[in-house]
RNA sequence: GCGCCCGUAGCUCAACGGAUAGAGCAACCGGUUUCUACCCGGUAGGUUGGGGGUUCGAUUCCCUCCGGGCGCACCA
């Protein structure tokens, strides 16, 4: 029985009492999982809730739903328990069809229809071809990857998107720079300094050695193009080997050769927000609760950064998306009152069509002493160092585990010397062992699939809270792509790993060598065989791989 | 000065307004003749930064103070 069948009994018990008026007013039954195992397998919280239309105290409307509950034949108890919670336990042979069920799902099990009908566009990293990616967009990587697969697991269309700031000033720099360090001359004071620069004029060199001949003016350009195609090359290998996808590469050029500005800008003058002030354009996005209006056009006729921001954002929406996310980093949570400002400016609802997580920074530490990130003076530690060190895997699990609000400390010793004590070695061994529990079924000829699958039998404690485990999965995707909170995922992950050890060391599954293979062997099996799913399924969301060894 | 985020065990962090605040690491004690011990069980460790408020119930929501991070451009 599926928790949501769950919940309309305790549903329609509920109206019942409403209907007796016994309850005064309509309430809606909500059914959790208790974190504690003792109090059942499911608890509700209706009759504290309903308490208040009612003459009754909780407990005794707590008593009046359980009696009612005990008469369902799926329910093999039903008690009130605390200030006037109600606990249900389900029968082993209901708790039990979940295996099944998972295993005939395979790799759709988990998904559903949260979201269904919502198209999403994930804006994440969006970082400046001017250098490689380093940790701080590392954690976007892997979150917004994530979020993303969540997003569709739930039902949702979403397109990953990122965002390439290739037009201005820091591209002038930047090509600067290798121009400088091609010619061996000193590069620019307020230029980009890492040692990347380096390989970058070298190779340069070495492909174009024409370029040196062009006059100034020209050779700059030649430089900066050549040096933005291959830093964005490398950029694209790099999260390709992070199993980042992006659907979009986004182009700001492109946001100005395309039009899309003078459309964004004749949009919100539609709506009313654009005025003129001391010779600049201005956007009053003051109305919409940020500090200060914002300038579009400035004096001297250039548009400004800001112009391209509103830009950006009415192409998203016009390219058909519900809702635009941006993942920024907390640099820049300044810009969420303007943004959302921008939105409500294009006619838009700010608090629907926007949305803005704000990630905080990831500090970074070496043996306990914490590395300074500065791109420009060239200390960093880039996306590739990381995965070099400690592998994708942990390093995408390590990231995408905790809630992005979350300042992060990670120490490159430790995770790189305590590798096998990180989470994700414990999920994955989780399923390496399972794979393994499974070869051996094989080589032993029980062909569990195709013997008759008991549910009754798995009575013990820890089948019953692996099932139970289990179950959550699909609840579980739908609350983190509703909260947008991908780490939920890998937290139920580390829960459903260790309920598979308890039950692992707890219940043998294959049969030993004096013993015949018999209807609780295959009733394991079926557990196993839809834990290991249900891993591999949760893994994928994360783009972390299931191994079958280890 | 104004604004946003954070403050939970020695450390790194969980906990969509629920029951006795939980994991991992570090410390201590125990467990495997047989399916992967990279595992399992147990002990110890807390005034959830302080103080008010909202309600059946607050780590969670509101106010205030303290501490830390980050932002407050006609820069990009």
């Amino acid at each position: 029985m599926a928790i949501n069948d769950t919940r309309e009994s305790v549903q329609r018990v509920v109206d019942e009492l409403f209907a007796q008026g016994i309850l005064t007013a309509h309430v809606e039954a909500t059914l959790e999982r208790p974190k504690s195992r003792e109090h059942g397998d499911y608890a509700t919280n209706v009759a504290l809730v309903a308490a208040k239309s009612s003459s009754l105290p909780p407990r005794e409307l707590a008593h009046q739903i359980a009696e009612r509950l005990s008469a369902d034949p799926a329910f093999t108890d039903v008690s009130v328990a605390g200030p006037g919670f109600v606990n249900i336990r389900l029968s082993a042979q209901t708790q039990g069809e979940i295996a099944e069920r998972v295993v005939h799902l395979g790799s759709g099990y988990g998904r559903n229809d949260a979201l269904l009908g919502k198209s999403f566009n994930v804006e994440f990293i969006s970082a400046n071809p001017t250098g490689p990616l380093h940790l701080g967009h590392t954690r976007w990587a892997a979150v917004g990857d994530a979020l993303a697969r969540v997003l569709a697991a739930a039902g949702a269309d979403v397109t990953t998107e990122f965002y390439i700031n290739d037009r201005g000033v820091q591209m002038d720099k930047f090509g600067a720079s290798v121009m400088a360090a091609a010619s061996g001359e000193a590069v620019p004071e307020d230029g980009y300094h890492g040692g990347y620069i380096l390989d970058l004029a070298a190779q340069i060199n070495r492909e174009h050695p024409e370029f040196r001949q062009l006059p100034a003016e020209e050779q700059l350009v030649a430089f900066r193009e050549e040096a933005y195609a291959l830093q964005w090359q490398q950029q694209k290998d790099v999260l390709e080997l992070f199993r980042t996808h992006f659907d979009v590469w986004y182009s700001e050029r492109k946001l100005y050769d395309s039009g899309a500005v003078e459309r964004a800008q004749a949009r919100l003058e539609e709506q009313g927000h654009v005025f003129e002030s001391e010779g600049a354009l201005w956007l009053r996005t003051t109305t919409f609760g940020d500090d200060k209006d914002r300038v579009l056009i400035k004096e001297n006729g250039e548009r400004t950064y800001f112009a391209a921001d509103t830009a950006y954002y009415v192409d998203k929406r016009m390219r058909g998306f519900d809702t635009a996310i941006y993942l920024l980093g907390a640099d820049h949570h300044g810009y969420v009152n303007r943004l959302r400002a921008v939105a409500a400016c294009a006619g838009d609802d700010m608090d629907e069509n926007i949305e803005i997580l704000i990630g905080q920074m990831v500090k970074i530490t070496r043996g306990g002493v914490e590395v300074k990130l500065s791109k420009r003076s060239g200390q960093i530690v880039t996306l590739e160092e990381l995965v070099e060190e400690v592998g994708v895997d942990a390093a995408r699990y390590t990231l995408a585990r905790y809630p992005v609000e979350t300042p992060l400390v990670v120490d490159l010793e430790e995770i790189a010397r305590k590798a096998n004590d990180n989470p994700v070695f414990y999920v994955q061994y989780a399923h390496a062992r399972i794979s393994s529990v499974l070869r051996n079924a094989e080589d032993i000829g029980a062909k569990w699939r195709e013997s008759e699958f008991i549910p009754e039998l798995l009575n013990s404690d820890q089948e019953n809270e692996l099932l139970g485990v289990i179950e959550k999965f699909p609840a579980v995707i739908a609350t983190a792509a509703e909260l947008r909170e991908p780490h939920r995922v890998a937290r139920f992950l580390e829960e459903l790993a260790s309920a598979y050890h308890g039950f692992y060391d707890a219940c043998r599954v294959l049969p030993r060598s004096d013993e015949e293979l018999g209807s609780v062997h295959i009733a394991r099996l079926w557990v196993c065989a839809a834990t290991q799913q249900t891993l591999a399924n949760g893994l994928e969301l994360l783009g972390v791989s299931a191994r079958e060894k280890m």
